[in-house]
DNA sequence: TTCAAAATTAACCAGTTAGTACATTTAGAT
DNA sequence: ATCTAAATGTACTAACTGGTTAATTTTGAA
């Protein structure tokens, strides 16, 4: 008869295989929270507060998804715990399963989260105002500290990566954002070329490619890295030297 | 009185802390199993086969480290199941524990036992034998295709990253073998100094991270690049050409 | 031939872990 | 003021999972 889409412990692995265990609660919640962050949010005073609880889904949801974006980027996916996740919470695990029914719903909504975040930090870098090569190294040198102030992100790209991209392949959300990634290395490069500074012929998605690349191992493989070169990679010379070579590496590639 | 080196539960969590669970057995039957190999190794033949057991401890150990390497980098050391490991194996969950002592002390018998076949195969390259660019063009390749054609090392290389390097960090001997490969790109680039056709006041080690970089993140970031750009970054043109690409770029790098 | 150590098997166990049932409280709409 | 849906807390559970116990078979050496 009419059971709740499943009955009893298969819940967990269906929404693996489904990518649909989105659970209406979110967006009506989502919504509402809006309004009420709009409405001057009537937050009990730190006097008053006993023993009543407070409703605030929206609270509730971000604070979930901040100790879940720790504690997934650090253990990964099978590393993480709920249970954990929870405690470090200032609500429950009802209230996680509630919101994200279930782990990899949880995990699925920190990877989205995350690269919202950083793409929209990406965005204000005004590449057009600088001439090809100073924007060459602007951008380079930026995706590099970007990397290397956001290991959490780094980490969870790793994990999903892991995971052989499953998850990541479930979000149209995530997909749509990275166009504009590359529209801006591309009209940049172009502008080089009708410039006289940039050799022709290069693709931009491979230039963007290599930046990645050395940015991102540079934060991802430090520990192996480090380990078997008995070298502090992490020091502020060694990130800074790092950083320049890897500027220098991008513009001689795309230099004519 | 005289138990098994520790009683019960916390062996796992000692194992983990101390690097020091290698049972005895293992140095033991590894002797004698190189002994067996020299003298013509008496094999069952198929047909006398029957329900007789067959002691093989070298062959048992092997098959252990081998389906336990491919679970391993598949996913990782949380994701990764003992008693899946078990039942791929021609033999039973406790020899993996006799042999390895804890699901931790195999899959640091797995990450020494990837890092050692890494190096081993990094040997014969005889890049003395070629002019600086092209020996530096033939090492970037190779670290490329090397990459390319063995993705579970590089997975285990991440998973061992998301460990922050702790089970690495247990291992003398993978330490101990590193040093040789950053040898040769030293001696490589001091020669191409000399002949004038490399720019001076680079370090050999800056060098080969960012061949290791570009190489290995056209590995281990394949599934969310691919996701991402929408471009199929495995076929063979693709891998031809972005191999191009990271070997004219470390080229132009280090050239006058 | 005997015998002790090494190798192996099969059944078992206790702690962990994702997920749930159920009861309760809050809050906006009428 | 009332009422209903949303939000939350508590306690629980079934399955999984790393690891173990105890008994059995092989094997090489004396």
């Amino acid at each position: 008869m009419n059971q709740t889409v499943h009955s009893s412990k298969p819940a967990a692995k269906k929404a693996l295989g489904q990518a649909k265990a989105a659970p209406p609660p979110v967006k009506r919640a989502v919504k509402r929270a809006v309004k009420s962050a709009v409405k001057s949010t009537p937050k009990p005073s730190l006097q008053a507060v006993a023993t009543s609880r407070t409703n605030d889904p929206e609270r509730t949801m971000a604070g979930i998804l901040q100790v879940a974006t720790t504690e997934f980027a650090h253990k990964g996916l099978a590393g993480a715990r709920i249970d954990e996740i929870a405690a470090a919470t200032q609500t429950s695990k009802r209230m996680i399963y509630y919101y994200f029914a279930s782990k990899e719903g949880l995990y699925l909504a920190v990877l989205e989260e995350s690269y919202r975040r950083m793409r929209s930090i990406e965005s204000a870098l005004h590449l057009e105002d600088l001439p090809p090569e100073d924007a060459l190294r602007r951008l380079a040198a930026f995706t590099f500290d970007h990397h290397h102030s956001n290991p959490d992100f780094v980490r969870l790209v790793m994990s999903e990566n892991m995971n052989q991209g499953q998850y990541l392949a479930q979000s149209k959300q995530i997909q749509k954002l990275n166009v504009p990634a590359i529209s801006a290395i591309q009209k940049l490069y172009e502008r080089g070329v009708q410039a006289g500074v940039f050799r022709s012929g290069l693709d931009p998605i491979d230039i963007h490619a290599s930046i990645s690349a050395l940015t991102f191992f540079n934060v991802s493989n430090q520990h192996t890295f480090g380990l078997i070169f008995k070298r502090n990679t992490q020091s502020p010379q060694a990130i800074t030297a790092r950083r320049d070579s890897v500027v220098e590496m991008v513009v001689r590639f795309v230099r004519k």
